[in-house]
DNA sequence: GGAATTCTTTGCGAAATGGTACAAAAAAGG
DNA sequence: CCTTTTTTGTACCATTTCGCAAAGAATTCC
């Protein structure tokens, strides 16, 4: 006896080590993967994706996506959550910084705007917005989860007047969660607008007028 | 000769008397064959609606949808026009009305709650954010509808506004413009969120936050 | 080296899709 | 009654779609 077995190496936390997994190895990455695919659904929607398109897109063959993520409608759904893991973290920072409102605010819709934009053909507007338009009618599983992406923002936004309120850039008589509704709308209206091609410009007159309205008129 | 042949009836402008076509007679009418095909796109969009789907609604077979519309794209873009034609007479008369201001608003919000919550199968939202949503991207035609109901929108309420301000409803300093965009944003926010199923109760409190702010907090 | 495991590849198949060809049917014209 | 015209009904075609089964390849375990 030589030596005892080497020990697999201590798991480190955030080690990026492959696990030595037990069968061939994978040909692609999955968290890649799963971002083609959602490049794909925020193009043409679910229903004009083929599993040809997906497969064409992700280089996976089509036994190996479903082995990976499932059906079609599961891979919708893994897409979906990664486009809302994706916006929290563009997002994020901006909704817990310390700004004026009206800077963050600009700061949040340069963002949305970035995103609503953004795609080689076309402007691929919010996934939130085009999914709760077609598939969030007949589905529940996914109109739970437009309904708290939805909700989620809402928050968001009443978090960032509250916080306005109470630093006294805003009159007391404001309302936070009215206005934060406000705030949706205007996401909402550029998102739907973005995708009709509506030139960014115009959609920054949109924003800055709505900017104009929530806490410049109230102030 | 007895008589000279009757002469066809003189065709009254508004006569619904059919004019004795040559060939067999038709075994639908096309008016309410498209209103069943609109149906049915406002329900499933234009991707998941079928060519069966929609033989089966109007009762015509394929050649005759065929014949009479053109392919599924051309009778899409026909479903859209009367959509639009029939939100337009839905519309119009509250639009040219000479009600205060908040009256007015209070009327297109609710005709346009009522077209956005019906629909046997879940609510249908509003056609043209569907549309722009989904086919609008890809199709410059469709795009181009889009964007012209995107702007009958707001030219409609800013003209609302401007009339509003003559006669003092609102202060010399508001911006029709500007609030009209506020107000065809809140239109599409309540149409997105119909469509994901949030009920009228919410919408309606949506709706009233966002007149309250146009025409209350800047009197 | 051989077994076990995990993924890839090829290819199939059943169903659905958009679109059309063609004959039969129903009406008017003569 | 025969022709012409227009629409219907049936049947079909080529393609695409989603999903899966079965065999082959790459890797670890023993």
């Amino acid at each position: 006896m030589v030596q005892k077995r080497k020990r697999p190496p201590v798991p480190r936390i955030d080690a990026p080590v492959p696990p030595k997994r037990r069968g061939r190895p994978r040909a692609y990455e999955p968290g890649v993967a799963l971002g083609k695919a959602l490049d794909l659904f925020r193009k043409d929607g679910f229903a004009a994706t083929s599993l040809d398109d997906l497969s064409a897109a992700t280089g996976m063959n089509r036994p190996s996506l479903y082995g990976a993520f499932g059906d079609k409608r599961e891979l919708f759904i893994k897409s979906y959550r990664r486009y809302r893991d994706d916006a929290r973290v563009a997002m994020g920072d901006i909704f817990r910084n310390e700004l004026p409102i009206r800077k963050r605010l600009e700061r949040i819709y340069a963002v949305a705007l970035d995103i609503y934009l953004s795609g080689e053909s076309g402007p691929r507007g919010c996934f939130t917005v085009m999914t709760a338009a077609s598939e969030a009618v007949h589905d529940p599983d996914i109109r739970a989860m437009v309904l708290e992406g939805f909700a989620e923002l809402d928050r968001a936004f009443a978090a960032c007047f509250r916080r306005a309120q109470e630093k006294g850039e805003l009159p007391a008589s404001a309302d936070p969660t009215l206005l934060a509704q406000l705030a949706s709308a205007t996401i909402h209206t550029i998102a739907i607008r973005a995708r009709a091609q509506v030139p960014r410009k115009e959609l920054e007159t949109i924003v800055n007028g709505a900017i104009e309205v929530m806490v410049g008129a109230a102030k």
